[in-house]
RNA sequence: GUGGUUGUAGCUCAGCUGGUUAGAGCACUAGAUUGUGGUUCUAGGGGUCGUCGGUUCGAACCCGAUCUUCCACCCCA
């Protein structure tokens, strides 16, 4: 062992049946994004770092992974910016080139620069991995995989509706009605209104972020919290009651529509969450649990409608989303408004190990072994063993003339189906790999149909 | 970024309060046996005990730093 190798923190490397399982997960979500009429679409792993910060708010730009440059990269540097060390500086002059964070903020920028060539509503989905430089944790990694759908170019609520029975569909496939979930919506404006209604209008996010802990730390932690933040003591007065909000999602907007009702923002994100859950109501979900909840903020900047986030018990959460009304703005696309959600297929794979969801995937290995313990076995099944791939059937020869022990654990262990051999003779048997009784056979259909039957 | 945690053979781990050439199981390789299905037996390869530095006559074991693992916070898929 001269060095021992590792892989950078935060990745993994995916074994064979690891791969099984995440294509499966993918293919579930690549199946409901066509049929709701989501087009492919892919984008670099890496942008220019310009694009991406200052998108997500000062939290994400803290995590975007940045490339230094190539060449001599410190000659550019401004000899100034170096003395000072200030890193946020240097880092510009340094690094122009970022991986993704996310999708969306790419997809907006792909928008942009594609505008003339895209009708709108564009229902886009993309599939890639997306790079953090997070701390790792449980479900936390520093690459994992997105699987973006957004619609852009329409204000409609008709799209938050089709996004969350697109969840619905995906996760009553994928958990096959045997794990609970609960997809939580909220509104920005509703935030924004309760902000405007306690007179803090300035302090939304003091009060978004602090809203957002209540049920880890609770009310008490909330408040000193806010106290903190220098909210006045009749606003933390009048904020209390939402803390205490009892009852179902229809009697918790019903509160909410009285408390903001001195709020044009807010009379207009309760319209908006009405809508939706109407709608849903009147469709039907398969076996989501969709409630609103009004503590729900979620961290990027870009959000200004619809919040949208899935949870699963003990994990953190595997799908979130949300709509955005400015975000090709920065890129000088005004008046488009998108909204989109993003699966977390990592989150949801370990959801689905922990569970024990996962179907048996068949037919992702080697159905038949030639077993191989001679020349004459080589020339005899070579010809068969390409007319079974001919007709579809995984299948190799044992490329060594080995033992027949070891012939078979290998097939064992690898969980081949069927087994070829041959004796001395020459006369060549069939036999499926649970029992011990060897079938003579003497024609290549003899053998197909053995096997397919 | 903050706090805690982990690191001994390819894998899972043992190694008593620091004391001679660091062990086991599994895996791997070779041979024998079973005489073409996982048995059994024998032998073998493989570790500068994460890394660097310190304390000591002596360190896998004590101390420091660093990296790594996992977990919590922040934030998020």
């Amino acid at each position: 062992m001269s060095q021992k190798p590792s892989i950078p923190k935060g990745t993994r490397d995916f074994s064979p049946i690891e791969m099984a399982r995440r294509n499966y997960i993918f293919d579930v979500i690549k199946k409901s994004f066509k049929k709701y009429g989501f087009q492919q679409i892919e984008t670099p792993a890496m942008e220019n770092l310009s694009t991406l910060v200052g998108t997500g708010g000062e939290e994400s730009d803290k995590l975007i992974f940045k490339i230094l440059n190539s060449g001599d990269y410190l000659a550019k540097v401004d000899k100034n910016a170096f003395s000072t060390q200030n890193s946020s500086i240097i880092t510009h002059q340094i690094s122009e080139k970022a991986l993704h964070y996310d999708l969306t903020v790419p997809f907006a920028r792909y928008v942009v620069q594609n505008q003339n060539d895209i009708t709108f509503p564009f229902r886009r989905f993309q599939i890639q991995p997306v790079w953090r430089a997070d701390r790792p944790q449980k479900g936390r990694y520093r690459e994992f995989y997105q699987c973006d759908a957004d619609i852009i170019g329409s204000d409609s609520l008709l799209n938050e509706v089709d996004l969350i029975k697109m969840i619905d569909d995906v996760f009553t496939e994928l958990f096959q009605g045997k794990l609970n979930y609960s997809i939580s919506i909220n509104n920005r404006k509703v935030l924004s209104g309760i902000a405007e209604a306690v007179g803090e209008k300035n302090k939304l996010t003091d009060i978004t972020v602090a809203i957002d802990k209540l049920d880890k730390i609770g009310v008490d932690k909330v408040l000193d919290e806010l106290k903190e933040k220098n909210l006045s003591t009749e606003s933390i007065q009048s904020l209390k009651p939402l803390f205490e909000l009892q009852g179902n999602s229809t009697e918790k907007i019903m509160f909410l529509a009285g408390f903001l009702s001195c709020s044009e923002i807010g009379k207009k994100g309760i319209e908006e969450l009405e809508f939706v859950f109407e709608t849903l109501q009147k469709l039907g979900l398969k076996t989501a649990k969709v409630i609103f909840d009004p503590t729900l903020a979620r961290g990027l900047g870009y959000y200004t409608g619809t919040i949208i986030e899935v949870k699963v018990e003990n994990f953190p959460s595997i799908t979130g989303g949300g709509r955005y009304d400015d975000l090709t703005g920065t890129f000088g696309l005004k008046n488009v408004s998108g909204v989109g959600i993003s699966f977390g297929a990592d989150r949801i794979y370990d959801v689905l190990l922990d569970n024990n969801l996962y179907p048996e995937f068949k037919g992702d290995s080697t159905q038949v072994l030639f077993t191989n313990q001679s020349s004459a076995d080589e020339s005899r099944f070579l010809p068969m063993l390409f007319a079974l791939r001919d007709v579809g059937i995984n299948a190799e020869i044992y490329t060594e003339q080995a033992k027949w022990q070891k012939q078979m654990i290998f097939a064992d262990k690898k969980g081949v189906k069927y087994i070829v051999s041959a004796n001395e003779k020459g006369e060549t048997f069939m036999k499926s790999n649970d029992s011990t009784e060897k079938i003579p056979f003497k024609t290549i259909n003899e053998l197909i149909s053995f096997i397919t039957k």
